[in-house]
DNA sequence: CACGATTTATTAGTGTACAAACAATCTTTC
DNA sequence: GAAAGATTGTTTGTACACTAATAAATCGTG
């Protein structure tokens, strides 16, 4: 027997991911796609950035974070400003607003995991998720 | 401790995607993206068929399977046809040129998909895709 | 048979994602 | 301290991916 496309990594990792996207998008009352979302957390956790720095750190490229950065502005998340020691770069850095989301992120993002997970059983996801993660 | 964005699936599935892709399109001298090799592939099992029956079967939307089919056409591999019993539709099908692509896309998606799976055991792989596949 | 519902396809709009080319700035090295 | 090289950011172009709106054809039921 052949090659069969419904086999293939590649292509279940894509439907895995449509499904994730669905989940998230479903309960999204945040107004954030998973992108925006993920910027945004990793923007707490490090605090004030480069926009370059944030890119790297959420394995987006230059052009695709500052796509992200110039949309989570727009909508009041995080502010820019320059960098009094490097002029060329951009410091991204969270918003009053930005700041009061995150403990919700956080619970959101909790909530899309376990529902993204949930045909699997506790044990099940962590030897899932270590497999996962040596695929990256 | 709190929520690590590192350890969430969502995070971890897109990295594997990218992962994934980079290997494709590293070793891609067909000149298709891995959408395009997936419906490629897809019309070849399935022989002629709509082009909403084709992006049903590689899950891809509406809009999104016309752009795919349009740049496949483009390329050569598809021939696109009207349907005689439904004046809706519009049938998708192999060119000679797409027929003798065939076995080497084949050749290669399983080349790309032991390359992507190289960090896993040949136990392991059966594990992770059954339970990637439970996820979809 | 006719009318409403469904199916098929197209278009427009938004949002990732990456490559390539460019300009400005910083760092290294001599 | 000046040239060579690296880093940061912007822009353009291509390709998914989904939503929503529209139009045409088909199907189902009364």
């Amino acid at each position: 027997m052949g090659y069969r496309l419904d086999e293939q990594v590649g292509y279940i990792l894509r439907l895995a991911s449509q499904r994730h996207a669905t989940i998230f998008n479903k309960h999204s009352e945040l107004g954030l796609t998973p992108t925006q979302f993920s910027a945004l957390v990793r923007v707490a956790e490090m605090g004030s950035c480069s926009q370059n720095l944030l890119g790297r750190r959420t394995a987006m490229d230059v052009a695709t974070i500052k796509g992200v950065v110039t949309r989570l502005k727009a909508k009041g998340f995080v502010a820019l400003g320059a960098d009094p020691g490097d002029k060329r770069r951009t410091v991204v850095s969270l918003t009053q607003k930005g700041q009061e989301m995150i403990e919700n992120l956080h619970k959101f993002g909790q909530a899309v995991t376990d529902e993204t997970l949930a045909p699997l059983t506790a044990d099940e996801r962590k030897v899932f998720l270590e497999m996962l993660t040596r695929l990256t």
